[in-house]
DNA sequence: ACACTATGTATAGTAAACAATACATAATAA
DNA sequence: TTATTATGTATTGTTTACTATACATAGTGT
């Protein structure tokens, strides 16, 4: 099966190193899901996907990518 | 809030009139899956929706667009 | 020593995606 | 007529994304 991997870790720290908190607060979503996004634990609904790449000004494949199988 | 829209039933008619059978095998998921999807009673994963747009050979957001608040 | 900030962990509950199955129906073809 | 194909409906059940809450901890500054 196909995996999704995401670089929000790398695109925080990027961004002027946005806190997880403030990521939540623009994404519309707690600190524990980004928390949990970043370590894999689970992958985003598209729509928290959009949200989370609008919240850093990028496409939503600069943020996820699929690895196809 | 955000709303997802996709335009799986123009790319399939663009498609050859690919089947939701088809795209539904293509894509990993069942027909079930597809028919809800068209008639936006539900927003796929992103798993799913990846899936979808490799089944089309088309980038996500060709399928799936989010319109922000 | 005390407060504050950023990250992490743990747990319980809710909502929704998705599968699986069965059945209905209109269109077309033999 | 009978069979087949494509679409749709209805229902049940499982998994998981996500929230909410509480607590732990290392770092930094006063």
């Amino acid at each position: 099966m196909g995996k999704i991997k995401n670089r929000i870790r790398r695109l925080r720290f990027d961004n002027d190193e946005m806190t997880q908190e403030e990521l939540a607060n623009r994404a519309g979503c707690t600190r524990q899901t980004i928390i949990a996004l970043e370590q894999g634990k689970y992958v985003p609904s598209i729509e928290l996907a959009f949200k989370i790449a609008k919240a850093f000004g990028v496409a939503l494949e600069e943020v996820f990518q699929y690895e196809g199988e």
